[in-house]
DNA sequence: GCGTCCAGGTCTACC
DNA sequence: GGTAGACCTGGACGC
């Protein structure tokens, strides 16, 4: 694979509202990556890949430089060419909602007056932000491996497609893949697809996705600025994306509960495994959004990175299911 | 070793 | 409009 070299490079400072905290926001204790799943993280530096809506690829350098109370953040964006004065800005604003910097979650934390599990979540996980991505291929991705797969088999695919058909860019000593552009994947032959990336029948409906995307499919941010239904109903026109993976790429947060997480939500809200995890997901839709209203996304995400702590907390093993 | 089962959904055909 | 059944692959499990 081809490195390209971004050698120029500029840099910002960004304040985010508080409580912030950068560490547990761009690598959440679950292991989830921010951007890449190549990107490095050393003490409280992450050096990662950020592809724009224009298509262009950036080196990123992101560091704390404040606390959770006082947050600040150090930006250093590397790139194939000198950045204009437009550029910088549009990054910065990217930044900015990727970090989700400017959201205000004091509300979310308020319900902890009344709700003992988000007492819990807060306590372990305070200031911890849902981040956002600003190329809407690689969620698909996501959201198509993570179907009738194990974890780690979804990990599998996902690493060989990067691996196979993405991108690897080198800036300040440091090399990162990042996921392939979806023209890449829309030109590529099927059997070679399920062979190489070892995709099975995913393959054929990735294929359609990624010519979808390369055509003009709404992205992120048009997404954002519809309803949350409207995305929805956008999104599942896509062959291959149901209402669980809808829910995973849409930017409008909502309670994406597939048999795993409906266990531990069943477990947790209940004291029970249930009998059929599949057909207690809307129950548990209704409950969450009942209980926790519009943040109900954010009780999602702290749950899902608090497994452990929950576990020992009440007693239950979490971890397991 | 080898065979069987099934997983962090979705689509289609059939009723 | 509701619902079985098929779908790639590879790890876990029983023998």
């Amino acid at each position: 694979m081809r490195i390209r070299d971004l050698s120029f490079s500029t840099a910002f400072n960004l304040k985010a509202v508080a409580p912030y905290d950068f560490s547990l926001t761009v690598h959440k204790p679950a292991g989830w990556s921010l951007l890449t799943p190549f990107e490095i993280l050393e003490s409280d530096t992450l050096w990662t890949a950020i592809r724009t809506p224009s298509g262009k690829i950036f080196g990123l350098k992101l560091r704390s430089l404040g606390t959770v109370k006082k947050p600040e953040i150090s930006c250093d964006v590397h790139s194939l060419k000198k950045l204009s004065m437009n550029e910088r800005k549009e990054l910065s604003n990217t930044i900015t909602w990727m970090l989700n910097l400017e959201e205000d979650i004091r509300q979310f934390y308020a319900l902890a007056e009344r709700d003992p599990l988000v007492k819990v979540l807060l306590k372990d996980l305070y200031g911890m932000r849902i981040t956002k991505r600003s190329d809407i291929f690689p969620r698909l991705i996501l959201a198509v491996t993570l179907q009738m797969a194990p974890i780690r088999r979804s990990d599998q695919m996902m690493n060989l497609l990067i691996n196979e058909y993405g991108e690897k860019i080198g800036f300040n000593g440091r090399e990162i893949l990042y996921w392939p552009p979806p023209e890449r994947i829309a030109k590529a032959d099927v059997k070679e697809l399920e062979e190489r990336c070892k995709l099975g029948y995913r393959a054929k409906n990735l294929k359609g996705i990624a010519e979808s995307v390369s055509k003009g499919f709404p992205a992120i941010q048009e997404l954002e600025r519809m309803s949350a239904e409207e995305a929805k109903a956008k999104l599942i026109e896509l062959k291959g994306i149901g209402e669980y993976s809808a829910d995973i790429v849409s930017p409008h947060l909502g309670f994406a509960l597939d048999v795993w997480s409906a266990k531990i939500f069943n477990v947790l809200l209940f004291g029970e495994r249930p009998e059929s995890p599949r057909d207690i997901i809307p129950k548990l839709k209704k409950v969450a959004e009942e209980r926790w209203g519009k943040w109900r996304g954010y009780v999602f995400i702290y749950v899902l990175n608090d497994l452990d702590n929950l576990s020992r907390k009440y007693n239950l093993d979490l971890t397991e299911l």
